[in-house]
DNA sequence: CTGATCACG
DNA sequence: ACGTACGTGATCAGA
């Protein structure tokens, strides 16, 4: 039978939009949702085969619905400018294209829709993100419901509809006649939602059968809901039906699937900058083929090591997918698939790929890589690429973890993985190169590769018996706890599930409820216990044990497994693609979250030692981010406060609650730095409110002054905000960019997140920026003079060398100035350094 | 596998 | 009327 695919023009452009980044051509025309709707169709006709297609639109005008209900659809919200522009421009791209449009005053497109499924004798495919059209469903009609996104299709059938929906199709009217429809402003029956509409359909079949049958139902309110609102209930069944009987007047041979498109359709591609589309074989004089489908090349399997030799003495470019067992590698035309086994080591086979200066190899998570090498003796003279740094630095939006899985979203095959790593890899350069970040890749994040390897490989040494002995103190402390709290409670539990101590708390020792958590459990919080703990002893002690539990837990038997025992080294991994703002994160062990705030934590700092004969160096770059947002802003205050190197949160301090320098008190200076943190955040009155534990009018004053004292901070924050509602994203020192979806929301909470972390990433990233620019510098300084000291870690603003006695002078000069001539700006970067015997002398 | 909690910048 | 500071990772409990 021959199928007919009916879209829902508005449903999916709309969801195209939104599953689409914001972006616009050149010269400002926003085209994401355009771009994600006709990805969408080709996906269709691809796949599904067609041989008719027909896009089904609203229109602005009222239709039936609206003169049977004037509040119909009446709460929604219009469409965002940058969507509503998308409108126009896609159906005259769809004209263009030959494919077939479809609207009428007075219905909606769902009602077009019912109509055409049911008109043409062909088996129809309902493209949609509404499940209004689920009642459509028949044995000649799908629905393909677009669940997120545009990509995740949900197919309902005849057949699995009871399955997947617990419902027949018929009785999706029913269902909103019943518990009505919040998005369309379809009323149903007051205080009956979901559930009980589901409850009362099973057992009476109709909303007809429900109303036979009212009296018989057993609980009285929901008996006298259901006949309060009868009428509504049954207007919002009219309200529910899609029309299948309109007058249309269309012909199934003028919507044929178009199998090749005109020159006027290659212009409005150029036009709109869809280089995808472009890059078809679809226009006119071609094969018409939609297969974004790459060619894939020959692909062998290969288990002697003579073979591969063989192949490995071509001179020219390698993509390399490695994993030990398994290696895909693409040169000169054909993937290999090299299976190690014995006598046969990818490592070993790949050496004189890497030697070879004539070479260029690009792979992917080249540290990884590096680890697994091993071999001292292993030579890299050729150009190396890291196709994932570049794809972190690219790809904003994909989040995948691997490669194969990189494959699989583009919609790849991921057999082909090394082949198909040239593929992105140009295309990561290209964006790149094209939007004036390969200098932060090729600069900065390619060399700082290497830094993190040799930091990871070095590792940390760890003092054992400090470790054994500072876990005894804990364990002992932890027990006495634990057995006082009991005593207390009168009643043992499992101090560790917040659950079950949310229930002791406030149900058996009946503490004055705060807040309940988002799951309806009590919040047990530090925030909130201390503010109990202020007159009752177990919370007290339980806020004890608490600190003593997560030491013990994370920082020494959390640690020990990670110890190499034969040297009492850790070694932790960097991971250099995983922050939105450029920053780095440390995991197997967390070397990054070390306690530092509280004395009994800090102590876990005398466990990371030097190696012997060697001194910590340790040096901070002192508020940097508050620097930078001088720096940006221009603030004439800030920048001359920072010029004299005087106390920033004084000079805060003094400004916002109008006192001379010398009457601020430690509260206000406290106040004051709080503020600062809060701006550099994105500041909320009640973010500000619940951090200094105050109300959120004097919070909201604190904020007022400090924006009338630093002006140029406030405008410097709102055009963060203005750049990214115009741009999709914002950017670093170095052009290192976040996109930020949330930004046009509608939502107002993703809204104002979104606007918060327009506000925070330039800052928190060039942060970022600089201190990985100190990193290569001091490396490449310290091999230059070739000096034994290591740089071990890095924590954000914080870097910390391992350094033989004899040069330590030395290398804590070269790290001072590596650190604070990073960068020029408007404002010097200070940095303190400090020596000692371990980690906690040295800060 | 998610949420709550808490360690850091 | 709602839910709110930015960015991480580890551990534990309880589905």
């Amino acid at each position: 039978m021959d199928k007919l695919v009916l879209i829902d023009g508005n449903s999916l452009l709309n969801r195209a939009y939104y599953a689409t980044p914001v972006f616009s051509t050149a010269d400002g025309q926003p085209t994401n949702a355009i771009f994600g709707f006709i990805k969408l169709v080709f996906k269709i006709v691809n796949d599904l085969k067609p041989q008719y297609i027909i896009v089904a639109f609203d229109l602005k005008a009222p239709t039936f619905r609206h003169k049977m209900y004037g509040e119909y659809k009446a709460t929604r919200s219009p469409m965002p400018e940058e969507l509503a522009s998308q409108v126009q421009p896609l159906k005259s791209l769809l004209s263009a294209m030959g494919i077939a449009t479809c609207e009428m005053e007075g219905y909606e497109a769902d009602d077009i829709i019912g109509t055409l499924s049911r008109k043409f004798g062909v088996h129809s495919y309902i493209y949609t993100g509404d499940r209004d059209s689920f009642q459509l469903v028949d044995n000649n009609t799908d629905v393909c419901f677009t669940k997120r996104g545009v990509s995740d299709l949900q197919i309902l059938t005849a057949e699995n509809f009871k399955q997947e929906i617990g419902l027949d199709p018929s009785e999706i009217i029913d269902l909103k006649a019943l518990m009505g429809d919040k998005s369309d402003n379809i009323p149903g029956v007051y205080g009956v939602g979901e559930k009980s509409a589901r409850t009362l359909l099973e057992t009476y079949g109709t909303l007809d059968g429900v109303y036979e049958n009212v009296d018989g139902i057993k609980s009285a309110s929901l008996r006298q809901k259901l006949r309060e609102h009868k009428d509504e209930a049954y207007l919002s069944y009219a309200l529910a039906t899609i029309k299948c009987d309109c007058e249309i007047d269309i012909s199934l041979e003028n919507c044929k699937v178009p199998t090749t498109y005109s020159e006027e359709v290659r212009e409005l591609f150029t036009q709109f900058e869809f280089k995808t589309f472009l890059a078809l074989d679809i226009f006119e004089g071609g094969s018409g083929s939609m297969q974004t489908d790459i060619a894939y090349p020959e692909r062998e399997k290969v288990e002697s090591a003579y073979k591969i030799s063989a192949a490995f003495d071509y001179v020219g470019e390698y993509f390399i997918d490695f994993h030990e067992d398994v290696s895909e590698i693409f040169c000169n035309g054909k993937q290999y698939s090299v299976v190690a086994g014995e006598g046969l080591s990818v490592i070993n086979a790949l050496k004189k790929v890497f030697a070879n200066s004539g070479n260029k190899v690009v792979i992917y998570d080249f540290k990884q890589f590096l680890h697994c090498v091993g071999d001292e003796n292993f030579e890299i003279n050729c150009d190396v690429e890291d196709l994932s740094v570049l794809k972190y630095l690219a790809d904003y939006f994909d989040k995948s973890a691997d490669l194969a899985e990189l494959c699989k979203v583009k919609g790849a095959n991921a057999e082909f993985s090394a082949f198909l790593m040239r593929k992105f890899y140009n295309e990561y350069c290209e964006i790149l190169k094209s939007d004036g970040t390969w200098s932060l890749y090729n600069d900065i994040e390619k060399p700082l590769i290497n830094v993190l390897f040799d930091m990871e490989k070095t590792g940390v040494k760890v003092d054992m018996a400090q470790i054994d002995s500072l876990g005894k103190n804990y364990a002992e402390k932890i027990d006495e706890l634990r057995e006082k709290i009991y005593d207390m409670c009168d009643y043992r539990f499992n101090l560790n599930s917040p659950s079950k101590l949310g229930e002791v708390l406030y149900e058996k020792l009946g503490l004055k409820l705060v807040k309940k958590s988002k799951s309806g459990k009590y919040s047990t919080g530090a925030d909130i216990l201390e503010k109990l703990a202020e007159d009752n002893e177990v919370v007290r002690l339980i806020l004890t044990y608490r600190q003593f539990q997560k030491l013990y837990s994370t920082y020494i038997e959390g640690f020990k497994p990670l110890i190499d025992s034969s040297d009492s080294v850790v070694h932790t991994t960097y991971n250099q693609t995983v922050t939105t703002t450029g920053r780095l994160s440390s995991a197997n062990p967390n070397l990054q979250n070390i306690p530092v705030r509280e004395e009994e934590g800090r102590e876990l700092r005398k466990v990371f030692v030097p190696r012997e004969g060697n001194v910590f160096i340790d040096a901070d770059y002192t508020q940097i981010e508050l620097r930078l947002l001088a720096h940006f802003s221009g603030c004439k205050e800030l920048i001359e406060a920072y010029s004299k190197d005087e106390d920033i949160h004084a000079v805060t301090a003094s400004q916002v609650f109008g006192v001379a320098r010398e009457d601020v008190t430690p509260k206000m200076r406290r106040e004051a730095k709080a503020v600062n943190f809060g701006i550099i955040y994105g500041i909320s009155e009640f973010g500000l409110a619940k951090n200094l534990n105050i109300d959120v009018k004097t919070a909201r004053e604190y904020i007022e002054k400090y924006f009338a004292q630093y002006s140029a901070v406030k405008e410097y924050m709102e055009s963060n905000v203005e750049f990214a509602r115009a741009n999709g994203y914002v950017a670093t020192l170095t052009g290192r960019k976040r996109y930020i979806r949330e930004i046009n929301s509608t939502n107002y909470n993703l809204r104002q997140f979104g606007e918060r972390a327009a506000m925070n990433m330039p800052l928190q990233g060039s942060s970022a920026d600089i201190i990985k620019i100190a990193m290569v510098n001091l490396f490449n300084a310290l091999k230059r003079e070739n000096m034994k000291t290591k740089l071990i870690l890095q924590v954000h603003d914080e870097l910390v060398l391992d350094s033989p006695k004899d040069e330590a002078d030395k290398a804590a000069k070269l790290l001072r100035y590596e650190m604070e001539n990073a960068v020029q700006l408007k404002v010097p970067l200070k940095v303190e350094v400090a020596m000692g015997r371990n980690w906690y002398e040295a800060k």
